[in-house]
DNA sequence: CTAGAATGCGAGCGACCGCTCGTGTTTGTC
DNA sequence: GACAAACACGAGCGGTCGCTCGCATTCTAG
């Protein structure tokens, strides 16, 4: 008997997630496992998806997702101690998707490619993968999202913003930093805008839509660059720093 | 015994907001009520919003409205015939006020004003409602709102597309419907996200976030506009017309 | 003053939810 | 085949929520 696996795994986790949950959802314990379990767990993780999608995070019952899954709410807790984990894992499989989507798709090219290509490029990475995993939106943006994904969320704004001011402060050298902050803001808010339309249209109307959140970003930004090149390194450069917010 | 007031007012509104709930929530009925009702009414709707401002709609209990107001659970239920009822008739109230600011502040001016102008005063008479009525924002562009108050959002919205399309048409004389229209909901999604950042800042950074959404929006639709000018009666004109869709 | 309507209270009902636990089945290892 | 661990089930526990109902109190009309 080697480990004893998971006994009295959480004493008094009743109403865990109506109040401040201090129980810890990050089990990091390896545990053993057949290829059974990982087949259930990845059902139960694609129908978590598939109802958070429809019904946002707070509204979907784990008897609901277990349903979908065509398993037993037993089941379910069998491999996710509780209705928050199973968010968390989600958001996380996601992250590290993201990162290596990044971390192949943008190969470094011709270092004078003028502003509109590189930020059509991240436009197009994006959404590209936002349309793949429309739950992403609905986990990152969703008004209900529990504690330990909001800081996931986060963390990745606070990135995102941070890589943002630094490729605007290459830009309006003559600005305080509290406007290249906001210009930032600004900018993070109207890709998020964009998203929103993007993804609720299909086919033809949702490309025209891209189209149109590029004309309105550059726009935006023609004043502040007037006869400056871009890089798209520096848009893109180390995928690795996503995991968190710049030190 | 005239008019037998409410008796039997929901026979079995039990799990009446769990699903489907197809009860009434329109009590039309003119109910015969005392002075120290109808500020119960108003202390009610006070602390909703305020309530719904933190926790949002679904998050939010009756329990901890009636709390809020100082009241017990069945002295809410005197007053409202369940939860959704409340938001209606905030979302009512605040709808009737939008309608009066507009109607009594936006006096038709020098109709030589150009966009610039005509855009900004738009965009602050918006900003300064948001502003005094933060639970506005929370009950429209919340993703748990009911149906009822889901309807009204539509409704608004619509409006303020088809409003949007018209100004615009003028200015995009020779461009197809589709994309007048799509410019019309990028121009809303543009006001949206500059709102939300509006809302969450305070003071100068406030004024700040509000030049920059001015900005956005005008430089996004200046290559459309060239030299023309518009009168302010083309974004104001009729506030009765808020209510509902252009027929 | 008094009858009756309007207002106010709060324990508690039924429904649902997150989650548990006893029990039975499948799988891997010797 | 035997045994233990992993997997699966589903009734049900404790909890909160929306809402009710019987009853007490306050207002108002006559």
């Amino acid at each position: 008997m080697p480990d004893k696996p998971e006994t009295q795994r959480t004493a008094d986790a009743q109403t865990v997630d109506r109040q401040t949950a201090d129980a810890q959802t990050t089990d990091e314990r390896p545990r053993r496992r057949q290829a059974r379990g990982e087949r259930r767990i990845a059902q139960l993780l694609e129908a978590a998806a598939s109802v958070f999608c429809t019904t946002g995070y707070t509204a979907a019952s784990t008897n609901a997702i277990a349903r979908e899954a065509g398993v037993s709410p037993g089941t379910l807790y069998q491999f996710f101690p509780n209705k928050e984990a199973i968010a968390i894992e989600l958001g996380d499989r996601l992250m590290h998707e993201m990162r290596d989507t990044y971390g192949e798709a943008l190969a470094p090219v011709d270092p004078t490619t003028p502003l509109e290509e590189a930020v059509g490029a991240a436009v197009d990475r994006f959404i590209a993968f936002n349309c793949d995993h429309p739950v992403f939106f609905a986990l990152m943006h969703g008004p209900d999202i529990p504690g330990r994904i909001a800081e996931e969320h986060d963390a990745l704004h606070a990135t995102l913003i941070s890589r943002t001011e630094g490729l605007l402060s290459s830009l309006m050298t003559d600005a305080p930093a509290t406007e290249v902050t906001r210009v930032a803001h600004v900018c993070l808010g109207i890709y998020k805008a964009g998203l929103e339309l993007v993804l609720s249209n299909q086919g033809a109307e949702r490309e025209a839509y891209i189209r149109e959140l590029k004309d309105v970003l550059l726009r935006y930004l023609e004043p502040l660059i007037r006869d400056r090149t871009l890089t798209p390194a520096d848009l893109t450069a180390d995928p690795a720093e996503f995991t968190a917010p710049t030190p």
